[in-house]
DNA sequence: TACCGACGCCTAATGACCCTAGGCAACTGA
DNA sequence: TCAGTTGCCTAGGGTCATTAGGCGTCGGTA
């Protein structure tokens, strides 16, 4: 008999896929064996459960998306910095809606972060441009973050009704993100 | 055999509660069929499904979450308005973070959406002070609902890290808000 | 009050899916 | 070549969604 010579990775990969394909809910042990032409119970050398599945999942989606916003904004500051990260945010997310989906689901706390803590650094050194210190800095990336993923995450599940084009209405939120971390002290002080 | 006296706003108002407390997911017809004392077939007489329950779910939040924030608006306007908005939005999804997160779900194509485009006309109208005309209206409308959702959606989801204040971050997010309409056409012509 | 029809809740049964335990065969390296 | 590892399997138990069909309970009517 055949082995489908099945690896840690290629489940995480194969998963990772049919997340984008079919929703983070429809990666299942049972599809994913499916694709392989294997029995449920197969998985099960390779992955913990299901629940281990989707985290590693999470874990190579931070891994791909740290790895597609540090060249967006490697070299640029300011404006032209803002606009590549906010665009290689949304790219990725529309591109990958499943791993994105699994970006945001609690991580196992015995998981390796560090991907993720990259992504959040990486917002921070993009702001640093705009010369922001603490607290400040803290409230704009989270509001940065907030209008980013809320943006995204409308999008992908179809919130956006109206004919009015989504891309010029993201092109104008970017905008007023800009626009807005460049008065951040001035218009904001508490 | 004693009645449960089972209708399908009793197992609706259930559904609701128990995603309140074990999130979305929660919501199974076994988990509330075990709440009423009762085997999971008798639900279907009161429900057409999984999908229907949580379909109804969505629409009773929707209607609360309009009911809020009507009251919320009327008779204020610019940054009161805004305040006092944005403050019942995150009340509510802090407040009953299922009933929210059912909000978010696709609507079926069938089912009533009169809650959930008063939801929509309320943020319209708020603008209204803010002097907005299309296509900007639609454009800041936008920004809006990803900042709040964003921003309510990661605190939800243990997003926010830091020990940094994020009742402080969130009222600089609203600020900065309010500060972006008052300058949205000077600042973002095209 | 006695009956009857409607329907509320039940049992039974199927099919997905998750997961564990234990076995055999197919690779790997000495 | 042969032994150990381990990849994949069978068997089996549990939860959940859903359908079909039955029975007893309740409200209304004679």
């Amino acid at each position: 008999m055949r082995r489908a010579g099945l690896t840690t990775d290629l489940v995480t990969r194969a998963a990772a896929d049919l997340a984008d394909e079919a929703g983070l809910d429809g990666v299942t042990v049972s599809a994913v064996a499916r694709h392989f032409g294997v029995k449920d119970a197969s998985l099960y050398s390779h992955v913990r459960g299901l629940r281990d599945l989707r985290s590693r999942v999470a874990l190579l989606a931070a891994a791909e998306f740290a790895d597609l916003l540090g060249p967006a904004v490697a070299g640029r500051s300011g404006r032209d910095a803002l606009v590549a990260f906010a665009d290689a945010y949304r790219g990725y997310a529309r591109a990958h809606p499943g791993r994105y989906a699994a970006l945001q689901a609690p991580v196992d706390p015995a998981a390796d972060v560090s991907a993720a803590r990259k992504g959040i650094e990486l917002t921070y050194g993009m702001l640093r441009g705009y010369g922001l210190e603490e607290p400040d800095a803290t409230d704009a990336v989270r509001l940065l973050r907030s209008t980013l993923h809320g943006f995204v995450d409308l999008e992908a599940r179809g919130g956006f009704n109206d004919p009015r084009d989504v891309d010029a209405s993201w092109r104008r939120t970017v905008a007023a993100l800009h626009v807005l971390l460049i008065h951040w002290r001035e218009a904001l002080s508490e």
